[in-house]
DNA sequence: TATTGTGAAATCGTTCACAGCA
DNA sequence: TGCTGTGAACGATTTCACAATA
């Protein structure tokens, strides 16, 4: 990948998802400067980040094409992938994420998830296994993704089960900090961080 | 604020973190080196972001006092701050949120939540009332504090509503863009853009 | 000797300013 | 003239290396 940081991915999401949105509102051309401020960021900035990338270029005195971009950025962020992601933990929190369907549209697929006792949601087709079976459903599955919304003081334990089953991406959910090899990648998120931020901004 | 970007605020919050759970634990002296490993972070590092701290130092060829470097931190974050906050939206995700008691250990009350249509949530007590109420619920309690867990079509005129009625400080759980005055600090958590990130990770 | 405190160096990311082009 | 592409300046953050010291 071309641009690493979390900032500079994030910028790139919601360019492609006002990219996308101007698309379906007929919009052809856009000039650094309009998408940087629908974008809430400066103009150059934006014309940096598109030099990095391959494919995406702009017309001096004109701007950039919209669908010249959009595909651009799509392309350099893989966006054909399909991922299969399971969801350990169904407590409220995980219970909410079964119902959420906003990860379908970005081809993350959530094909099954796990608490200690095997369960039903109301309102969806996603069956709630016991843990005993998760070993042989990821190795089964060849599951790349999981989420992680188990309490605190289980979180290390699943998350090393996790790991020693195969799994490689990991959205932790938990406030506990995990500790696992480098090729695993955990993004974390923590609410709780987020208002305590908020709470000391000026 | 001594700090004033994320990383290192959420760094801040991870010492604490890890220093309250070494206290209860009867450590009383680590040193940075040990420290850092156990927060993920170099051990220059923590030694820098220490220095930050008005009050914390540590002893050469000792460490740190985990006592005095816990409530040097907590001073410095303002640790014993209370605020009020309320949820709007009460879908599955607000649900959840307003079940969950991860908040209130650190000093943020959700006292409310507010819906097209009040209901009640089993387990709670947190009333749920409808939007028409929010005006005055807000002005009356002179509440600072928003979590926004609407539907994205919605964020927008929410936050706008929000805002106008005296909140400053917005959890933005929604995927929609929102555009604040300078005076309104928002954190924007997107669950989609976090897995896609993980999902270009090498 | 073990560890902090810290200046200096290195790295990374952003913004500026403007040349070059349609 | 209006806009992109981009080098250079700037700023912020992280890492290094080591002097100081209990």
């Amino acid at each position: 990948m071309v641009g690493s940081s979390k900032q500079l991915a994030f910028r790139y999401l919601t360019y492609l998802n006002m990219l996308s949105r101007l698309d379906r509102q007929g919009v052809s051309v856009i000039s650094s400067h309009n998408l940087a401020s629908i974008c809430n960021v400066g103009a150059s900035q934006l014309r940096k980040d598109m030099m990095l990338i391959p494919g995406a270029s702009g017309k001096q005195s004109v701007g950039y094409s919209v669908k010249v971009l959009l595909s651009s950025i799509q392309q350099m962020l893989h966006r054909d992938q399909n991922d299969r992601v399971v969801l350990v933990g169904v407590g409220s929190f995980g219970a909410a994420l079964i119902k959420y369907r906003g990860f379908e549209a970005h081809g993350f697929e959530i094909v099954a998830a796990f608490d200690l006792q095997p369960s039903v949601i109301e309102n969806s087709d996603i069956p709630v296994y016991s843990m005993e079976s998760l070993e042989s459903f990821l190795q089964e599955h060849k599951i790349k993704f999981a989420i992680l919304a188990v309490p605190e003081s289980a979180a290390k334990n699943v998350a090393d089960q996790l790991i020693r089953f195969g799994v490689t991406r990991l959205l932790n959910l938990t406030p506990a900090l995990l500790t696992v090899p480098d090729s695993v990648k955990v993004s974390d998120v923590n609410l709780v961080y987020e208002m305590e931020f908020l709470r000391r901004q000026l």
